[in-house]
DNA sequence: GGCGTATTACTCGTTGCCGAGTATACGCAC
DNA sequence: GTGCGTATACTCGGCAACGAGTAATACGCC
């Protein structure tokens, strides 16, 4: 269960990776991150960016250098991890690699409220959403390509990982659009009914209204 | 590309959704939500529920119905969905169904992280991973047999978009585990090499030097 | 019939996220 | 040699999010 860390965000533990190497300041370990396709994992956001790192360094994971400035441009801060900062890092790794939170994908909404629309748009919408998952499975695929030779697999694990999920989601979605799209698809009539006419199955009505009694929670 | 909402937090689309049948206050509608099954598919925190719901307001999705007081209790305000509403409920359906923006799972970031500890540790928390997804499987299906006599397939299609990428999980994650703990995986020396010296083999060093560089974005 | 615990229903204050803005330097075209 | 786009490097303010707190009622149970 997720243990409260000092620092929350993710991006502070990329940060933390990054730097474990040698010391920098933070546009280079953006880049740095970046450089290593690192932000396919982390999200880069600028805004958080500069944050993460002054919060990571009032809770001492990483600590100063020094302070330079080139010329008239804004000063730059370099910053070291420190050893507080080393544990934190490998304790998060742990921690990640051992739980599954549960999470909390948008699409997985987007099913969820499916039933506002009607059977033959949501088939459409589904055929656009296949195309894109198809796009970014080419994507991963060759940037896996691109890197192979040269980079050990160790460092393209999440890629791969990436591309499981990407082809689990293809062949899902796939099935799903079948079965609407061939009218296969249990209660496809009732749906279409209902979204033809505004009119509510009798059933749903029921279950709308006893479910919010009758669910007993575990937690 | 996601467009920006006037409510962005996805709650506010459960919201939509559940009152979308007939108006209710705040509480009613986190009940009515759970009593779905639906905090499985959307996060219901309380602190954002009354920030949320306000925020509708404030633009008009949903309107405000009647506010009572009974007994001593606190007040209790009723809200009802409104044409704008809708709208915005339908429309963000769409955007759901149909993109696919990219996500960041927490688990990838712990494999993209996973080279700072040794390859015996990772294998031991894979395993222990493994066994909590195997776990939420068991739970899910559970649930699916539970439900899918009474209620249309129709509205357990998330716990099934679930339960695809739960096993796929599982799949993907039991082979990790095998090429690692087999000894087949490529590179596995280097890795234990450099965990047990602390020496980064030298390939690494100049990839990490030189990626900097040569990294070429689109976007 | 008194007491603890759960449930109902909401408020508030803090944290921290992040979009948008800013300002310099550099490359290279003409 | 000067104009202009792009990369570098960072700041800041507003607001969303949420944990923790509150306080009344209902419920179980000895």
């Amino acid at each position: 269960m997720a243990k409260r860390r000092r620092v929350g965000n993710l991006m502070g533990l990329a940060i933390l990776s990054a730097i474990v190497f040698r010391p920098m300041h933070p546009y280079e370990m953006a880049g740095t991150l970046r450089g290593w396709g690192k932000d396919r994992d982390f999200e880069i956001k600028w805004g958080s960016l500069y944050t993460v790192v002054r919060n990571l360094a009032k809770h001492d994971l990483i600590a100063e250098v020094e302070s330079s400035r080139e010329g008239r441009r804004p000063e730059r801060t370099v910053y070291r991890i420190t050893d507080e900062g080393r544990a934190e890092l490998v304790d998060w790794a742990r921690e990640l690699l051992s739980e599954a939170e549960p999470e909390y994908p948008r699409f997985r909404a987007g099913l969820s409220v499916m039933a506002v629309l009607g059977p033959d748009e949501v088939v459409t919408l589904l055929r656009q959403r296949l195309a894109a998952v198809e796009r970014e499975i080419a994507e991963a695929q060759a940037a896996h390509e691109l890197h192979a030779p040269r980079v050990p697999r160790l460092f393209l694990i999440e890629l791969e990982y990436d591309l499981a999920m990407l082809e689990a989601e293809r062949a899902w979605m796939g099935s799903l659009i079948e079965e609407i799209d061939g009218g296969t698809l249990p209660g496809l009539d009732g749906w279409r009914h209902h979204h033809e006419t505004g009119e509510v199955p009798a059933e749903m009505v029921e279950l709308a209204e006893e479910s919010v009694e009758t669910y007993g929670d575990k937690k």
